[in-house]
DNA sequence: ACGCCAAAATCCGTATACCGTTTATGCAGG
DNA sequence: CCTGCATAAACGGTATACGGATTTTGGCGT
């Protein structure tokens, strides 16, 4: 009865989303949907209406050649996370107030596997782990209007932070953030929980807004020749 | 080249919205895509790409036999007020603190159309001057996606507002609150204003409840065009 | 060598056509 | 009259095709 394969256009939104959150799309990528439309068999309306979506969402930007990653100004990351301090402490407090069992197993799981990939420093594991962990508590929260529009002001940020695990600092701190609100989710305590959150949104902030910066810096000097993707016929 | 009018689903979409917005659409209207791109003398592709950004949106559901409105739950409408309790008085004290000469205008302007047409008792008029109202603060907000997200949460409840507003006392209520609002962006007064719209999301709420519980209780009995399985009374 | 311009390629936007499913309609049998 | 069933209509989903804008490519003139 479960059929989230029902129409082609779900699929491959639910597929592109997923590489977006998992940083599998890199700024410099495009977007094309003939290609995408090969990748799945298919003609390229399905694929163009996914596409489409995810600009709507914002998370893509249609240029004459492909859709691209949207780039964040540092304006749009003061934005996004005056939303984010705003939002997230509310909807943790809720997700706190509403636990149950199976979901504080969930996110004790992905703590662990976060703490282990730490450990081996295995970024790719820890990223994964992180959605799991952010997607657990998103799933107590009963307001799916809340958890929903929580989730998309994560996703702007989620296909960029590989880039601010770079530095080994931020992201001991970023994971000692994460170990101290995952305590108190277990404790069940919707106020530190809203405490923490509001704290560790000033230092996520602090932190892309470092990475951004570094990066549009860095872009001052270069200028990308065309690359030649593979071609892949099928 | 300020044109966002350049490609069709641009047009169609912010037209449809439009409709939204000013209550053009009972709940019992389909939207469907011919009718549509007939009307506008374009194929169905731009219509339907419209449409489906409606629907990812929330605005609206596609079924089987075209597109209808979303009909809210009451906890939808529970949920849904949460969220704007959450942003829309942070919303507005930033637009009062950002408040410029002429959108101060524009809402002086606004306010005194409301109050005409409250003692003319025109509620197309009440509600365009609303639409015009709303928009006009939202505009003060620098933070476009605050502003952009508080415009969506509010447009769920634009496309039944008429009827919340077949209650004389509720209606006066209503304009009161705004007034007040109104008062306070004059005033350039960001704490007064969150407050005021705190106030006013809680008795929002009561009123949309209300409305919504009755509209499901009266359609009971509505029950048109021949059934197979289900026996009516006698 | 260098730039300028035209041809080619790429890719988005839109139009048209087909198919499968769901709903309505009409007809025959009780 | 009601019920069941077959047939038609409506509509969403998908495929394919065309056009136009933009970028790339390649060669020609200076």
């Amino acid at each position: 009865m479960q059929k989230p394969s029902d129409n082609l256009v779900e699929t491959i939104y639910a597929e592109l989303r997923l590489r977006l959150q998992r940083s599998d799309v890199s700024p410099s990528d495009r977007l094309v949907d003939t290609e995408i439309a090969g990748r799945y068999g298919v003609s390229r309306v399905p694929a163009r209406e996914a596409l489409l979506r995810l600009v709507a969402e914002g998370y893509l930007v249609g240029t004459t050649r492909g859709f691209a990653l949207r780039q964040l100004s540092l304006e749009d990351i003061a934005d996004l996370f005056e939303m984010r301090r705003q939002l997230e402490p509310r909807a943790a407090a809720n997700a706190a107030r509403d636990m149950t069992p199976d979901i504080e197993a969930e996110l004790t799981d992905a703590m662990t596997r976060i703490e282990a990939a730490l450990a081996d420093g295995d970024l790719r594991v820890l990223m994964d782990a992180n959605v799991d962990f952010r997607n657990a508590w998103l799933n107590a929260v009963r307001n799916r209007h809340m958890a929903d529009t929580v989730a998309r002001f994560m996703n702007y940020f989620q296909s960029v932070r590989l880039d601010s695990f770079t530095d080994k600092d931020m992201l001991k701190q970023y994971i000692d953030g994460l170990s101290r609100i995952h305590a108190a989710f277990v404790a069940r305590d919707p106020v530190r929980i809203a405490e923490y959150m509001t704290l560790y949104m000033f230092a996520a902030e602090q932190a892309f807004l470092a990475v951004r910066q570094r990066q549009l810096t860095e872009s001052e000097t270069a200028r990308p020749s065309r690359r030649k993707k593979d071609k892949q016929g099928r």
